[in-house]
DNA sequence: TAGGCCATCTGGTCCT
DNA sequence: AGGACCAGATGGCCTA
């Protein structure tokens, strides 16, 4: 591997030619992460690094000719099979570098696009907030969720403010995602969510419901997150004793998907989260596209019929999601009156259904 | 300070 | 040969 020590001067200075190809290339690049890149330069120390596709790769190609019959303890090993190598001549370390250069920048933007098609995903999650990003696994988790519910919603007419919906939501979503979503859907029908959809889960000052989620003082049953980006806490109100109990509800659908869902930090889905009270509106939020969907043209969203036949033909999650979660929400669970819990902001099922098709037909 | 999240580089594999 | 995709490695930033 990398073991070799810098010790001739020839290798040094090769570094440095090395070093100063790679400075074109990422003076060529976008800048936005210059000091990350710097320190590909400078560290060497990784397992990997412009350094090895200098000359000591070079090197080393040339060595392994010599060497390579022979073991790390000297015992003659067996020929290498396949195609000799052919020599690294300057004029193909040169290609080989340049060739780098090009797959770095290529997979750069490619992981550009993938990360404006997950900002656009986010766009059209029920929480949407510049300020508060949900992270990558989050976003498609909620999505997940999101379709699955919405799914629900035009399979079997349930109130989209329906007791099971944000259980649906948050379904295997981490505790402060949770919140978080749970903290926006309770929005009501304020300017301050009416005006901008940009910042829908900071709306300081109320907009949000009267019964707050996973409450500072005691809410939640399993602690409370509040979130960075909230400037106040919304969800504040609700007595632990009120929200939903994992036992009561726990079935096929709740439980978690699968053991690897969770296995990039979060933590497993372990309950129901909160009482669902109502929707923030964003069925009704109209995506402008972002710079760089206008830039890449992207192909129209299928018809209305085809969206809703898919939801309703695929209404579960692809996981082991299974059970219709309108079975697994039976009776109210709630102590609280419905009209206190539910806000007028939440759309009916059909406003739901129409937006799907305006969302769609754009 | 540990852990989560992220951007980036890199080499391997598959495909055209 | 070259591009797309992928996963591993690395280190920075942020937060609890």
């Amino acid at each position: 591997m990398m073991t070799k020590q810098f010790g001739k001067s020839g290798e040094v200075s090769e570094l440095v030619s090395s070093l100063g190809w790679m400075e074109e290339d990422m003076s060529s690049q976008d800048g936005d992460h210059t000091p990350d890149m710097n320190r590909y330069r400078l560290s060497g120390g990784g397992s990997h690094g412009p350094v090895e596709l200098g000359s000591e790769d070079l090197e080393e190609e040339e060595e392994e000719e010599d060497d390579d019959e022979f073991g790390l303890d000297g015992e003659k090993a067996p020929k290498r099979r396949g195609p000799k190598k052919k020599k690294m001549t300057k004029a193909r370390v040169e290609r080989f570098r340049a060739r780098r250069v090009k797959a770095n920048a290529r997979e750069r933007s490619r992981m550009h696009g993938l990360n404006d098609a997950l900002e656009s995903l986010r766009r059209v999650m029920p929480c949407y907030s510049k300020t508060q990003k949900l992270s990558k696994i989050e976003t498609l988790r909620l999505a997940r969720n999101y379709i699955w519910a919405l799914g629900e919603v035009l399979e079997t007419g349930a109130q989209p403010e329906s007791p099971g919906f944000m259980d649906m939501l948050c379904k295997g979503l981490s505790q402060p995602t949770s919140n978080l979503v749970a903290g926006c859907l309770q929005l009501g029908p304020t300017p301050a969510i009416h005006g901008k959809m940009d910042d829908k889960c900071g709306a300081p000052g109320g907009g949000f419901g009267m019964l707050g989620v996973s409450g500072q003082a005691g809410g939640h049953p399993h602690g409370s997150y509040p979130s960075p980006g909230l400037p106040s806490p919304p969800y504040g109100s609700l007595e632990a004793s009120h929200l939903m109990h994992l036992k009561g509800c726990k079935g096929p659908a709740y439980e978690n998907p699968s053991p690897h869902e969770c296995s990039s930090g979060t933590p497993p889905y372990d309950g129901p989260l909160t009482p669902p009270l109502s929707i923030s509106g964003n069925f009704a939020l109209k995506q402008e596209p972002s710079p760089h969907e206008a830039e890449r043209n992207y192909p129209p969203h299928p018809p209305p019929g085809h969206a809703a036949h898919y939801l309703s033909a695929h209404h579960y999650p692809p996981t082991s999601m299974a059970a219709p979660a309108h079975a697994l929400f039976p009776g109210s669970r709630y102590e609280l009156p419905l009209e206190m819990a539910f806000d007028s902001f939440a759309p009916p099922p059909h406003m739901v259904a129409a937006q799907m098709g305006t969302i769609y037909s754009e």
